[in-house]
DNA sequence: CAGTTGTCTACTGATTAGGTAGAGTTAAAC
DNA sequence: GTTTAACTCTACCTAATCAGTAGACAACTG
């Protein structure tokens, strides 16, 4: 699973993809438009700032705003940025790599083989998809509540 | 990422897979030649005997064979039995949904579009592998001093 | 220089992960 | 029918991580 806070980044760069070009955003607007905590997102916003993904400005009429177009921002990076790894065991993983506890020796394991593979498939379509691009939503499961949404 | 549990329980399976009809091994044998700790296997197994992926046979020459052929368990359903669900995200798992807490109104999430999409490539992939599939194995990546491993 | 906005360090409470302890139950073999 | 090598079950424990908050500070604009 994602973190609650890679969950964040993800909406938080979107929201800022969605107003590229049209000045700095201001973290309120994200926090309410995005339905993230306020002072979360201070946390999540310095990261990417730290990071160079975007760029801050102070003082009235600051914000934020996407250090590069949205089309040069692949998923696969926010992921790799937020969590280390696109892999789904640590000896999968191709750009931070480490061995994991209690394993076999890893020229042995097939369960290293198989998520290797896995990982590999899996950043050939996040790596292919940008902030730029359009995603379809799809509709909520049919048999399913609608969630309490607290106003 | 995997749970440690999880990357032990495929592993545990694989090891049952290997022995598939030669009668039941013993849970000393599965700790043994997987590097798994002898008693975090028994709550392990014991989990997968309640399932009915595996059954168990007490008392002296007891032990652990598979409950159905290899080619009858899938990656898929290992990991949705231990994980609950393959989705990076609550919100896009088709057999365990459940809303993501502060997020969007579904219908409009990109997040989840795009995480559905990806949990269905994953599903496939994994979903068309068994415990019977021979797995290539790689080579650990070349510039990576190789694990101590306590004898 | 007042007010608005972001920045930084530290902290906390709840949950989960990863195991362990130990008493109990079965059943094959002798 | 006793021994003994297995599996089983409930309970517990410790450390790490997650999700988020507090509050003082710094910078920019008008």
């Amino acid at each position: 699973m994602l973190s609650q806070k890679t969950r964040y980044t993800i909406r938080a760069l979107q929201h800022l993809a969605d107003h590229w070009q049209q000045g700095a955003v201001r973290l309120d607007a994200v926090a309410e438009a995005q339905n993230i905590p306020r002072k979360f997102l201070t946390v999540i916003l310095a990261e990417l700032v730290r990071e160079g993904l975007v760029i801050s400005h102070r003082g009235r009429d600051g914000g934020y705003e996407l250090a590069l177009p949205p089309v040069d921002i692949r998923y696969g990076d926010i992921i790799r940025l937020t969590r280390g790894s696109l892999a789904l065991v640590p000896c999968a993983s191709r750009n931070a790599h480490e061995h994991c506890t209690n394993c076999l020796p890893e020229v042995e394991c097939r369960l290293r083989g198989l998520m290797l593979t896995l990982r590999d498939e899996m950043a050939a379509m996040l790596d292919r998809m940008t902030l730029a691009d359009p995603i379809e939503v799809e509709p909520p499961f049919a048999d399913d509540p609608a969630p309490v949404v607290a106003d």
